[in-house]
DNA sequence: AAGATGGGCTAAAACGATTTAGTACTTTTG
DNA sequence: CAAAAGTACTAAATCGTTTTAGCCCATCTT
């Protein structure tokens, strides 16, 4: 049983493509076909199951009414969630998604970035890696909008971005355990030239130092990007062996280091907050459900995913206007869960 | 800055598009197109980034290279993984996959499948809602490869399904729990006719009579699907605040559940495995890391993904044959894995 | 009554590829 | 030396749509 197409209708009902395909469009009305045809063709479709076929459609105009979405793996809960609010928003618009996973490698990001555009997507949501800029400028002279999300290039403005206000989240993270009492803390963060990250960083220095406090570089661990789980758990294992001795507090740069670092922390039994208060930026159910349950700065996913959208949207609008769309970076707010690590 | 087609290439290079086509698609030599044009063409290719338009293809050879996966919700830690598991998978014959999530709404499964075939994929890998067999037949009968993924239809063995051994899973762990001197075993499931859960259910009834224990309405907890977090979490909490009373164990049917228990139980302050042994259906990294951590009966989910891919290849390279292929659901061993909740 | 207007449809081109059937030469063969 | 075979390509059909231009007939103007 082969697919029905367009003409298999036209043959049927007795009237020519052009009409079916007015018909099918809502166009019927405009196209001033009687109400005997279009009824007729209506039937037809229906009785036939006639579904149109995209492929032809998208090359014949342009449109594939599909989105590309590059996240940096799909099972990380994070991406998982936030893939999960670009889906349902997108679907809002009528628009479909196709997802894949960097892995955070800049070749494969280059790869899929070709597959989506040999697909012919009509924009982008894109967590880019490092060096992805010029391709992601190439897209653009194709008239292709893309929306960078949690991550941006500060020298490319010209490249829209949804992010959560990374300094400000950790700069609250650092200012809340000051609060508490805490000034010796402790940093986990990941190895990477990308500017979230450094922002997040950079909170954190500017914190210590406007406390007056030193920079110490032994309770700032780097875990390298492309160690095994492993051996990213003996570098944190490593370093929170020193807790409640040279430090009284940790704070996790994402939430893959949070979850490395709960590990380490049973493993070495330390009681958390008493020897530790420990924070984690993100959130994951882990967290919430941990004994102690561990406080975090958490990112507004849904928020990011749906502002996403709409600015690719906006842009799909407008597109192959001159109209330039404002292009600072849109940062939202993240929230402090308190819970019981600190 | 238009993207390139075949015919700029052709124009640009002084040849025709069929010599063109006939370069980029490795069939230059078989074609005798001589050397120095094959090497003219690759660089005016190259010079010119070319992309082949994928849809343009697609319409001409019918065959899209990209498979149809419909999951429940991506955003779930399993199917997140399962997901991750197929793309990868996939990659390795040269597919792409596009997903998008059912929220086990029937209706959704089925606009789902629509909008793949109307993006006509080559083959389709589901992991289905109740009443989507005919559905699924009508798949096959327009000659599109199916494979069902995580749960079946006995009354449909046309279908072919890969899915873990769910009646064996849960019989492992119900004689796991008795060998340890448990027999007083709740059970946490969730209400639905589909057969994967059936087949667990029948397993905890099974085991229990084969141990000439009765089986107490009371001590099984159906959990409404379309209950909300909180209202899920009422019901979870209520069942085990008889925990120590009528019951000294619990299993969990699946990893939300599992979740939901562990949530419950935090707020009673039950003792793990002091008051209450804890099993939980399908892994979680919350499993692994909460304190107590808690046993799982654990799903080969890299596994199925695998088996689920060349079982759609198998039937992709075959398609239009009348080789049937066997068709009986491949099962899967789930694994113990013992950790401190019992 | 001739031209204009409008109603109701269709023909055909176009999108960008693949693929079959040729074409115009040159070389081989009986 | 004519026919057959081979070489190196190309023309054109095709996939399933959308869309522009236009056809034919009836009715309305003037």
């Amino acid at each position: 049983m082969k697919k029905v197409s367009i003409s298999d209708i036209a043959r049927k009902a007795g009237v020519s493509v052009s009409t079916v395909s007015f018909v099918m469009n809502d166009k019927a009305v405009k196209m001033r076909i009687s109400r005997e045809v279009i009824e007729k063709v209506e039937n037809v479709a229906r009785e036939m199951g006639y579904r149109p076929n995209q492929l032809a459609r998208g090359l014949r105009t342009g449109k594939t009414k599909t989105i590309g979405l590059i996240v940096e793996n799909i099972s990380n809960a994070f991406f998982a969630t936030l893939a999960k609010s670009i889906e349902d928003e997108a679907k809002r618009y009528d628009y479909k998604v196709v997802y894949c996973s960097t892995d955070n490698d800049e070749e494969k990001a280059r790869d899929l970035i070709n597959m989506l555009s040999q697909r012919q997507v009509d924009g982008y949501i894109i967590t880019p890696t490092l060096n992805l800029a010029e391709d992601i400028r190439r897209l653009q002279a194709e008239n292709k909008p893309v929306v960078l999300i949690d991550r941006y290039f500060p020298a490319h403005t010209e490249i829209p971005a949804v992010l959560v206000d990374n300094y400000e989240g950790v700069a609250r993270g650092m200012e809340y355990l000051m609060d508490k009492g805490y000034s010796r803390i402790a940093l986990v963060t990941i190895e990477t030239e990308m500017a979230h990250m450094k922002d997040r960083l950079r909170a954190y220095c500017d914190v210590l130092s406007r406390h007056s406090i030193p920079l110490q570089d032994s309770l700032v661990q780097i875990v390298p990007y492309n160690s095994d789980h492993q051996a990213a758990l003996n570098e944190v294992t490593s370093l929170l062996s020193g807790a409640g001795k040279s430090f009284d507090a940790v704070f996790f740069l994402t939430n893959y280091l949070g979850v490395l670092g709960i590990e380490a922390i049973k493993k070495l039994q330390i009681k958390v907050p008493g020897q530790l208060a420990v924070l984690c930026f993100d959130d994951n159910d882990i967290f919430r459900l941990y004994t102690p349950s561990i406080s975090v700065i958490r990112q507004p996913i849904e928020a990011i995913g749906q502002k996403a959208v709409s600015a690719l949207m906006e842009r799909l609008r407008h597109s192959g206007e001159e109209t330039a769309l404002p292009n600072a970076p849109v940062t939202l707010e993240a929230d402090l869960v308190k819970r019981e690590s600190i």
